[in-house]
DNA sequence: CTGTTAGCGCTTTCAT
DNA sequence: ATGAAAGCGCTAACAG
């Protein structure tokens, strides 16, 4: 029998039967291929191979730019590859390199702008290094980042960021991941129990910082709308408002600080409770953005003037808190560059072996920005 | 030669020589075998038929949930499976089955809320259906648009979701889908030259409705920011524009609409050039929500009063819009169903072959909402 | 019901 | 510099 692929054997008979019979056959074969490459609707290796008449491994090393391959084969093979829009099929490429050049990103959610931002990051940190980014949310629910972890793990991702759904108290649909050599990095929303690569804000400086700016424009009951206990970052910004009272010697008054599971709908039921109280607060440090900004809605309905009857800071500096009426005092996360040095992290792992990974801290700087929603018109700098 | 891998052969035997051979050659091959499997932090198929003594095709039917399989070696494989916590390689299932069960999505950007709402409904849809969504971000720019599709070739999507950078006017990039027989649907952002299926808003109406809006509240002259004149959006919601002040006999004032690249920065040029004309507008229908609002901060800081100086409307009821003082009326568009509507579409043309493929147009509504911004007090609802 | 065999498209030794 | 062959992990067609 005559091999399929490969060159056409040299001595070919010039016998007319011979031919015919030689002819016909490649003939047969060639139809078979033809169908089957259309079937397919895609060009591999095989088909560059047998026109160029070349081996499958020439054509691979000259698409691959492996040096040991002539000027005129890889420019044949390029041309050709260029023409026929040959695209290399990632998946083979997959199975055998056992990399799949892929980053995969799990996120509570995306309707605020922080986690978008922090996926624009990440996406062009990875896009400069050859990775593409795969996202799911967990919808701030346990069960469905199991799943998700899951899907990653199907997907054979190359190595995952993490920020964790407020609900999440077991981390063993993570811990897989160390256990399998893939690289994991938390960022945000991070895990205390598992050693691995974090990315972080200075959470309790930003709030820190944000409490004492109330203090320092003359609040004296300053309310706090916290996260929920699981997540760390809550905890953090929870201790930088106790902090900050206690530098400056002020009361902590348990019925102002109220936790929130970050349910939508709740805002309102806290902050009318807020302002019910016989001694209201005259100022609102809220767990993030969002929650400022709804705050804010409420607080103005009640016909109260922001900030001077109550003063409102969030955190993360979202899209929409530069353009409140009054704009809303934040403290400012730099999103992107939580993301892209999420992967950064995740790639210096993935050079290294298991054994030298490192579970570094990187803490980013949050920065309060003070806007309307906090300063008061006595004390605005003169124009 | 004994078989790697399979069943222990049954004649095994008993001379001593004969079996220590052969246990030392099976624990050389387990030694390598576990090595491997180490080396690979990965379980597979072949793992759990050694350790049940079955065939790797018994294994991987009990596990894809074949009929023919023994409940007892089915339940044994499970367990075991479990218990190993065996994650189904999908690079090799992929590259066997040649479906990859992941929907490509590229959008011009997610920095806005309207794309990442549509990118939930399409997640959710294709989750239903047991596919994931990769997505991928243009920038608005051409060539960003080619390199991702490029990327969602390599990586073998199954189908894509498209809506167009401002930039494109060339679909090469995108025909090549088509060639290859994978399914593309386009949303928002369509394109006319090619004939597959399609997801829109009426933008027509949505724009004729708001500009008639305007005109009832007694707006006399009414700008328009509008898109780039590449998308076909901006057209329509231009055309919309043009023929409510037909219909209501408005004058077409040239110098009331300006195309807008929709580049950051530019709506502040835009807008004191508006407002610097002898005659000034004393309304404003922007192209969407993100340049209605960078808009009414402009007119706000030059002390104008909004809706009675100048009313706005925008478009897409961004999350943003309703939290604007005053807040923004605009065009709603249905965010989430866009998106699962195109993944429905899409499934539907993967379902059938590509002869039956069919270029429907599905039309979402889009509807007014009346706010702040164009309801003037005086028309105000009674309490 | 179960085992054997042949690929999916690609890279990578090992020959030549 | 090039070709042949093995194999990545899995599924599916074909035999028992």
């Amino acid at each position: 029998m005559f091999p399929l692929i490969g060159n056409v054997p040299k001595n070919i008979k010039t016998n007319q039967v011979d031919f015919c019979c030689l002819f016909e056959k490649y003939l047969i074969i060639y139809q078979q291929l033809l169908t089957a490459a259309l079937k397919r609707h895609q060009i591999t290796i095989i088909d560059i191979a047998r026109e160029l008449n070349l081996s499958k491994s020439t054509v691979s090393r000259a698409l691959t730019g492996h040096p040991k391959v002539s000027t005129a084969t890889r420019e044949a093979v390029l041309a050709l590859a260029e023409k026929l829009d040959y695209q290399r099929n990632m998946i083979a490429f997959n199975l055998v390199t056992s990399k799949t050049l892929t980053i995969g990103i799990i996120v509570p959610e995306f309707v605020t702008s922080f986690f978008p931002q922090v996926i624009i990051g990440a996406q062009e940190a990875a896009a400069k290094a050859g990775y593409n980014i795969i996202v799911s949310q967990s919808n701030e629910s346990y069960e469905t980042e199991v799943a998700n972890a899951k899907v990653m793990l199907a997907n054979r991702v190359d190595g995952v960021l993490v920020s964790l759904s407020k609900e999440t108290r077991n981390f063993d649909h993570l811990k897989i991941f160390q256990r399998k050599g893939i690289p994991i990095v938390f960022f945000n929303r991070v895990c205390d129990e598992m050693q691995v690569p974090k990315v972080v804000v200075n959470d309790y400086d930003g709030a820190f910082s944000a409490v004492e700016h109330l203090i320092q424009t003359g609040k004296k009951r300053i309310a706090h709308l916290a996260g929920p206990d699981s997540l760390i970052i809550s905890r953090q910004r929870l201790n930088g408002y106790l902090d900050a009272l206690r530098k400056y010697n002020q009361p902590i008054v348990e019925e102002l600080i109220i936790p929130y599971d970050l349910t939508t709908g709740k805002v309102k039921i806290y902050v009318n409770h807020l302002l019910a109280l016989k001694e209201p607060p005259d100022a609102l440090f809220a767990i993030n953005d969002p929650t400022a900004i709804e705050a804010m809605q409420i607080i103005k309905q009640k016909g109260l003037r922001i900030p001077d009857d109550m003063a409102v800071v969030g955190f993360s500096n979202d899209y929409a808190s530069a353009l409140m009426e009054p704009s809303l005092t934040t403290v400012a996360q730099p999103m992107r560059e939580i993301g892209s040095t999420a992967v950064q992290l995740l790639l210096d792992q993935m050079d290294r072996d298991v054994a030298n990974w490192k579970a570094v801290t990187r803490t980013l700087k949050a920065e309060l920005i003070i806007r309307g929603s906090s300063r008061p018109l006595a004390t605005a700098p003169p124009v």
